[in-house]
RNA sequence: UGGGGCGUCGUCAAGCGGUAAGACACAAGCCUUUGGAGCUUGCAUUCGCAGGUUCGAAUCCUGCCGCCCCAGCCA
């Protein structure tokens, strides 16, 4: 079929566990050869890169094989699901780069069916109407250690659950006060074998099937049959429902059917410092805590794209982290190594001041300009160049500047030369301070020999800055991330601190007074670049505006001075 | 005390009876008009522990230990 990736014979690729189980069920023709997966939301929120990692398999499984996948949305829920989730879940998965095609399905789509399969279950004696409260149904299905007891509904006739499902599907009870459940076996192990509520009484409005229904199915009995509705080979979901799978094999076994899809389990993302949970994000959210779910500090997909991830960089991510049974936590590091990967060779470099501090070049005079010539991606010829106005006075980075520098600080400090990037070598002459001893102006000469950032007597320099020219600056807001988080697993509340309370105060920082080089005036919001030596910015696509830039920052480049710094200070 | 999973470097993760891949992180060095990028080198005598089988075990067997999930009319 597809033996294209022969290119390295010695070295077979390992396949993870579920490529190998595909391999082989290809090898044995199990499915006449097919493989069909699906990817199942419940549009009750945002995709996050959790969801990335599941899309990226069951998307990326079947593509490898020839196979398809299925966009599904699980919809058995009215009261929690809406539209506005459907839009954005598909909105996501579309910019995370996979197509469904035709292929979009809803699990309402099946309600006529579903409950068909219903019927057709009580009808061989295999599920009961049962009075039974939510209250007594949990006392009745016993504890993990105990067996459960039978529900005195139990035996009713086939007749008898026949007539009262039709009712209950007429409209004819309250919520709550039937159930249909599946007869299984009370004293299993396994408490979703207890005798699972497979139906449920909701009179509410579903965003697709309007009033239609009163009763909706349950999550273990609608997904095994949309599976093998839609002919689904491998279900893939994560280890949450290895406990399911009994079930799920139940339903299929017991119902007439087209087919009996194998479900398959995997463990779950997780990455350090963040939270990958729709029911937690949701609250972030609802309780104000983050501005939205696509907030940039959120690891929701629109959250990270608004902060300026690439599609690309996160199915690299998920490449990377493999697939397997194990819980495990990944660093965050890894997924900012990915971003970085790809931003480095994909983004123009700009200059950009973010903490502006003046400096006058005294020798340079004042009506005069330079045009500068600057590369646009040192990584991609292609990009070209631009040209860059300097002028007599500057702002350069506040950090760049220290009155009283420590050893191995290499930027510009009172006699000290250094170069500003593409212009020339200055020298700091002078510090000039308020009253309350605050510097808020340098006095510097320049060398006009060294145009171009090189001296023709070959001195070297030892640090290079970026810098922008004053009167031509445009003024922008720039936003500043740090994680969401203080704790690296925000999940773990064994020290009492729950994870809503354990919010990184500086998790964005607003900088309002920043500089940008003219280039960047008109800036197309979503438009990704560097700002040379502090990191990759994105301009917002909620609040830039042209002549007025927003940037968030991305992530900041790989900084070997903050780590000296981080290392002085310990040993101090 | 029930059922289901999982334990290989700081973090992910290969390995499937023949003598521990790779990536991130970390460290050292080279190079550099971004303290960016790039390049070089180092980084598990050992695979949760203890026995056993075998010429040979991370891989097979037995017994422990540890961690995760399950008691929604959520998915």
């Amino acid at each position: 079929m597809n033996d294209k990736d022969n290119n390295s014979p010695e070295e077979k690729e390992s396949l993870d566990f579920i490529r190998t189980i595909i391999a082989n069920d290809l090898k044995e023709g199990k499915n006449d050869g097919k493989v069909i997966t699906r990817f199942p939301p419940e549009p009750n929120g945002f995709l996050h890169i959790g969801h990335a990692k599941a899309i990226c398999l069951s998307f990326g499984v079947a593509h490898e094989n020839n196979g398809i996948t299925h966009l599904r949305f699980d919809d058995t829920n009215p009261t929690k699901e809406d539209t506005k989730y459907v839009d954005a879940i598909k909105n996501d998965v579309k910019w995370l780069g996979y197509d469904w095609d035709d292929r979009l399905h809803y699990a309402s789509d099946y309600f006529s069916q579903l409950y068909d399969y219903a019927v057709q279950l009580i009808k061989i004696g295999k599920a009961y109407v049962c009075d039974l409260t939510p209250d007594q149904i949990r006392e009745y299905r016993g504890t993990l250690t105990e067996p459960g007891k039978e529900s005195p509904y139990r035996n009713r006739t086939v007749e008898e659950n026949l007539d009262l499902f039709e009712k209950m599907k007429a409209g004819e009870f309250e919520n709550g006060t039937k159930t249909i459940r599946a007869k299984i076996d009370m004293s299993s192990g396994n408490l979703n074998m207890r005798d699972p509520v497979i139906y449920r009484i909701m009179h509410a409005s579903h965003h697709r099937t309007g009033d239609t229904w009163c009763i909706y199915p349950m999550y273990d009995f609608t997904h095994c049959l949309s599976d093998s509705i839609e002919k689904i080979t491998h279900s893939l979901c994560d280890l949450d429902f290895e406990d399911h799978r009994p079930l799920y094999d139940w339903f299929l076994d017991e119902l007439k059917t087209p087919c009996h899809p194998q479900q398959i389990e995997f463990a779950r993302l997780n990455i350090s410092y963040t939270i990958l949970s729709k029911r937690r994000l949701r609250r972030l959210v609802e309780e104000d805590i983050v501005d939205g779910w696509d907030d940039c500090r959120m690891p929701t997909l629109s959250g990270m794209r608004r902060r300026g991830f690439t599609a690309e960089t996160i199915r690299a991510f998920c490449a990377r982290i493999g697939v397997a049974k194990r819980d495990s936590m990944v660093d965050l590091a890894l997924l900012e190594y990915y971003l970085r990967e790809d931003l480095n060779k994909s983004s123009n470099r700009v200059m950009a001041v973010l903490n502006p501090l003046k400096i006058v070049i005294e020798n340079y005079p004042e009506d005069k300009e330079d045009i500068l010539e600057c590369i646009n991606n040192p990584e991609d010829e292609s990009a070209g160049s631009r040209e860059v106005p300097f002028s007599r006075e500057l702002y350069i980075e506040r950090d760049d500047f220290m009155e009283d520098p420590p050893k191995k600080f290499f930027r510009l400090a009172p006699g000290r030369e250094v170069r500003l990037r593409y212009a020339y070598f200055i020298t700091c002459t002078d510090v000039i301070k308020d009253d309350s001893g605050e510097i808020v102006e340098l006095r510097c000469t320049y060398d006009p020999e060294t145009k171009g950032g090189n001296a023709p007597d070959g001195r070297r320099v030892k640090a290079t800055m970026h810098w922008v020219s004053a009167k031509h600056a445009v003024d922008s807001e720039v936003r500043i991330f740090d994680t969401l988080f203080t704790k690296e697993n925000p999940m773990d509340d064994s020290d009492g601190i729950e994870y809503v309370d354990a919010i990184n105060p500086d998790s964005v920082k607003v900088l309002k007074n920043c500089k940008l080089e003219p280039s960047l005036a008109d800036a197309v919001p979503g438009t990704r670049v560097q700002f040379e030596r502090l990191g990759y910015f994105c301009a917002d696509t909620v609040d830039s505006k042209p002549g007025q830039p927003v940037f968030n920052r991305t992530v900041t480049l790989r900084d070997t001075w903050a780590k000296i710094q981080k290392k002085q200070g310990k040993k101090k």
